[in-house]
DNA sequence: GCTTGACTTGAAACGCGTTTCATCCATTAT
DNA sequence: ATAATGGATGAAACGCGTTTCAAGTCAAGC
């Protein structure tokens, strides 16, 4: 494979000179230009790009850390990412984790290395002194919200988003109502545990455990939910659902087995999934693709300018009322 | 930065010997060892991997090309790609390129950079011959099935499939068939075309032109087929769906709008995704995750070894009968 | 006629880890 | 006692493009 010194050579130039060339840059001769080009073609050259981010100390790659891709939210996520990435000439480089801490610790030391000019997170498991600790040696930005630390993030406030909807139930006379979620730890489930918590408070109604329904993720968990719902004794009125695919799910199996909703239970989602329309889900509209698109001009933004407007950016969410609730 | 000749200073041994060390070759005294660990320690030091893919001409990363991120039967394959990746140390390096030929000849110009080590292309709309080409410089795993060159492959054969499902519909008495499809560019599409031709041919029906859906590839676009249908003078009484999502579209909107199925239209779906067995849809199952998984390996046998057993590799399809057809 | 500035061009250093080769010492085998 | 062998270590070359700096040419400005 031929190195821009051969190519130097059999033009009859120097090196910086086809660099010059290569690169597009202003004071070459016609002549010498036009002879350059004839050597790439005869050697049938290409860049080594590896030896372009060496020397240039950029690689023009951006990370993204998320636990899975085969999942509408993330899916959607990436999606927003990749399309701005492509829009300013980057390339992205996938960390999955599973959330598992070893490979997150991984994806980070990635960064040190300079693999990538940046990291976006999506969602993670380790804690933020972590994050912390590397921001100080490449840019992060995360897709939540924190508090404690000072961190680029763009983020939905699930604690509003849930409130709100919550506020929306009870208006509607619900005093007996769960959750289905997909984890437990990790900031935006506090959040919304939070929300639950501080509403029911508010309203006087003390929270069930067992109304809190965990691990759910994808449609079939929907059908665990109302298998659930239906074994107990009582039985919370209303769900809130953090995922529209398990609402779907829910209401599906529900359907299915002759359960009324909103009748018996009222079923309200989130995230807006096309699926949510289709099924006249009442659901709370997450900026999933906006996310992405968000947090990748804000890290380019960052990377290119060495400044930002401001570090935080806040995503809006909206209430979408159908026949579920 | 601190650099590897600065910690041969601080630990005062050679480069050479730092190198042994972090790499954890053998030779070199317990004390020399140590002392280089705590100058790794001191100086606060992290290889930098750019450096380290130019001196070994591998870089451990592998390109997925694809067009969207954001689908089922997309992320599905990623997810495959990915957890094979990951088990043998690879990285993944994303190229979406939304079916443009302009980006999907940027993926491939990279692989020639040797950015990365071979390339995954899912799908894409470029010429077999180009992919021909780029072939001899590096590894190149396609997924889908091509006869008039010589690739490496892991493919669905998508004309058994459609076949398979078509003689189903035959053998149950429909002669009235048609089928929606995402694009009708592409190999995987030509293919079930020829076993749409070859079927009909054969039972001696001949094929309406506008019993072909084009452009189906979300939930929404299943809506829009069944408009499409109702306004039709002499309708389908089968439609093959080339995506689980595009069927269940189809059917929710029949159920709402009260088209009764399987009575009034017959609807196959392919993919066998969750929302499928929840509808109850009857479907040819694919298998995207092992369909990515094998490609994976396909590639890591071929970087790790130079040789594979089989540079072709078919998988398995299966009709699974439920309730709409 | 002399200075100034724009334009060309190449040598050399730089970014940084890997790998080869030669050297030197201390054991074993003969 | 001597040759052969294994272990330890460093100098230097290598992979390859970018960038800085110095130097040289030529025409316009004073």
């Amino acid at each position: 494979m031929a190195n821009i010194r051969d190519l130097a050579k059999e033009a009859g130039v120097s090196v910086s000179t086809v660099s010059r060339v290569l690169n597009g840059y202003p004071y070459v001769s016609e002549e010498k230009r036009k002879a350059v080009w004839e050597a790439v073609e005869k050697l049938n050259y290409t860049k080594n790009i590896q030896a372009v981010h060496l020397a240039k100390g950029r690689t023009m790659i951006v990370g993204v850390m998320l636990p899975y891709i085969h999942h509408p939210y993330f899916s959607a996520v990436i999606e927003g990412i990749s399309k701005e990435a492509l829009r300013y000439g980057y390339q992205l480089l996938l960390f999955q984790t599973n959330y598992d801490v070893e490979r997150e610790l991984e994806a980070l030391e990635r960064l040190r290395m300079k693999q990538m000019d940046g990291l976006i997170v999506c969602s993670h498991e380790v804690g933020w002194e972590i994050f912390d600790a590397y921001q100080e040696e490449a840019p992060i930005v995360l897709c939540e919200q924190v508090t404690e630390y000072d961190f680029f993030t763009v983020y939905i406030d699930h604690y509003q988003a849930f409130a709100k909807a919550l506020h929306y139930l009870v208006k509607k006379g619900h005093r007996r109502i769960g959750y289905c979620i997909g984890r437990r730890t990790g900031p935006n489930s506090q959040a919304r545990e939070a929300a639950y918590q501080d509403v029911l408070r508010d309203v006087g109604v003390t929270p069930q455990r067992q109304w809190i329904f965990d691990g759910c993720l994808f449609l079939e968990d929907g059908k665990r939910v109302i298998e659930q719902w239906m074994a107990m004794e009582e039985r919370p009125s209303a769900l809130l659902v953090t995922s529209d695919q398990v609402a779907a799910g829910i209401v599906l199996e529900a359907r299915r087995i002759g359960v009324r909703i909103p009748e018996e239970l009222t079923i309200i989602g989130f995230d807006n999934d096309p699926l949510a329309e289709m099924l006249g889900i009442t659901t709370v509209a997450l900026p999933h693709f906006t996310l992405g698109e968000k947090a990748f001009r804000l890290l380019h933004h960052w990377l290119e300018t060495g400044n930002v407007p401001r570090k935080q950016e806040e995503l809006p969410t909206r209430l979408v009322v159908r026949a579920t609730g």
